[in-house]
DNA sequence: GCATAATACATGAAATTTCATATAAACACC
DNA sequence: GGTGTTTATATGAAATTTCATGTATTATGC
């Protein structure tokens, strides 16, 4: 009998796994609107929520600040997102979906929606609750 | 009453959310041993398991054929892994970890249990057990 | 066994990301 | 209200990643 290796039951390795398995199934909806991973984060993020920072945006979109900046720069260009000067801190650029944005993410949205609505009935919708509850408090506390 | 924004109820923004939340607890511990995210995936699903493929390994550090194929290159110059032809297919490429890749991720890895071990009690052993349960189930069929 | 298709990996050029650092605005305190 | 500190973002150069495609090897059907 073979020891299980290091990695396979580690939370790291299964939260990446997991993360990764999930994607899969509708990464072919985010380049279809001809968008990358990190844009669709992005826009996802954006989508109806209020125009945020610069530093708020890092934090959501799993990345480095210089990064966002310069990417988000590219999607300025594209018409995806605007960016807007903070009156109450100039130090700031806030970052807003435009309409046009919008509408490039409105399908992809729609996809993930239903994408998770499958993985709902494939899972359980009790068990489902129960991973976000934990995933919820893993992510406050860790 | 604000309706939340649809990514704070998405299982994949909880998944990225609490998988980036786990690895800022030891990300200094890999950069200490002077390693990358991406570096430490590698060696880490390497320290205690046979060679792997370059695709076996592209799987399982979630990244692309080519980044990975580079990515080991220079990982072989550096001497943490080796790269080896596999005998009963001549296309593949079997990457193994070296004596001195052991070495140098053998502290991480027990950082990253002595990590592993702490979100355990905060979370407690049961609910971390039904948390890898459903991430795994996630992981498989999705 | 030969032709064709499929698989596994490598590679060059282009795009993106990252690190280190610069800049500029707000803050703290005396 | 000036000086030092911290915070928020930008930027240049270097490193990495990605896309498209190339090459070599194995599998398949005839």
């Amino acid at each position: 009998m073979m020891k299980a290796p290091f990695v396979q039951g580690y939370l790291g390795y299964l939260l990446g796994q997991a993360n990764h398995a999930l994607y899969k199934g509708f990464d072919a909806q985010v380049r279809q609107a001809g968008l990358s991973s990190i844009e669709w984060r992005v826009l996802a993020t954006l989508y109806d929520g209020t125009p945020l920072t610069v530093n708020e945006l890092t934090a959501q979109v799993l990345s480095k600040q210089p990064t966002v900046t310069k990417l988000v720069q590219r999607m300025a260009q594209s018409g995806s997102v605007e960016l807007l000067a903070d009156a109450a801190d100039q130090r700031r650029t806030l970052v807003a979906i435009t309409p046009a944005g919008k509408k490039r993410v409105r399908p992809v949205v729609a996809a993930a929606q239903k994408h998770e609505a499958q993985v709902l009935r494939t899972l359980g919708a009790k068990d489902v609750d129960a991973l976000k509850q934990l995933l919820a408090r893993l992510a406050a506390h860790s």
